[in-house]
DNA sequence: CGGACGATTCTCT
DNA sequence: GAGAATCGTCCGG
């Protein structure tokens, strides 16, 4: 194992707290064709029981939103459109809250991610949570597991110089939630999504 | 069982 | 900047 895992313990931090402690991180994962992985660079909170942009808003509970009412460090991977998305889930069990994983500073496996992604542009292979997850191949059936015992995870990367804060990207139908300042990236990071 | 709805991306204009 | 692609989840009947 040439990387160091974040033990879950990492993960027992309020919402807001890990998402910009997740920056600077490295997302690793391993499939069959390859290993992938990248500096997360980009996030989002999303607080479900006070928050109406969350899946989870005011403890809503289906079969989909069920993994975030786990432990902190669980793998929340949601289907959008074409696209899958991966979140790691925060807070307490029974605390639906979880953060969103935006975009990726390609490390190794890019040979692998051009492939997949069908271009040659470094910058477009990982700057979007669709994107990354095409590009890392994160599917559903990665729902479920941990990001720290599981074939993706997460570990020790870089402390960010400056972190920049502002809304969230593509929520616009969610009320008062829509202007909370809950997106953090590692300021002047070229693969940030927008 | 049918219909509405996206935490997106890509392709034009 | 607008519009389409496209599909699992969720909810109402």
């Amino acid at each position: 194992m040439a990387y160091s895992i974040l033990p879950k313990e990492f993960y027992e931090l309020p919402t807001l707290d890990l998402a910009q402690k997740l920056l600077g991180c490295l997302l690793v994962k391993e499939s069959a064709d390859g290993v992938t992985s990248g500096y997360i660079v980009e996030t989002e909170a999303y607080k479900g029981p006070i928050d109406r942009a969350a899946h989870s808003f005011n403890y809503r509970r289906t079969k989909r939103t069920e993994i975030m009412y786990h432990s902190p460090g669980h793998i929340y991977t949601y289907v959008m459109h074409t696209h899958c998305l991966v979140n790691v889930v925060c807070e307490e069990v029974d605390q639906p809250e979880a953060v969103l994983i935006r975009a990726l500073e390609p490390v190794s496996g890019i040979d692998l991610m051009k492939q997949r992604r069908g271009t040659d542009n470094i910058k477009n292979l990982t700057n979007g949570p669709g994107k990354l997850t095409k590009a890392m191949n994160i599917t559903m059936t990665d729902y479920g597991n941990t990001f720290y015992a599981s074939s993706l995870y997460i570990a020790k990367g870089f402390s960010p110089e400056h972190i920049s804060s502002g809304p969230r990207i593509g929520i616009q139908n969610s009320g008062e939630a829509k202007d909370y300042p809950w997106r953090f990236w590692i300021s002047g990071n070229p693969y940030v999504s927008r």
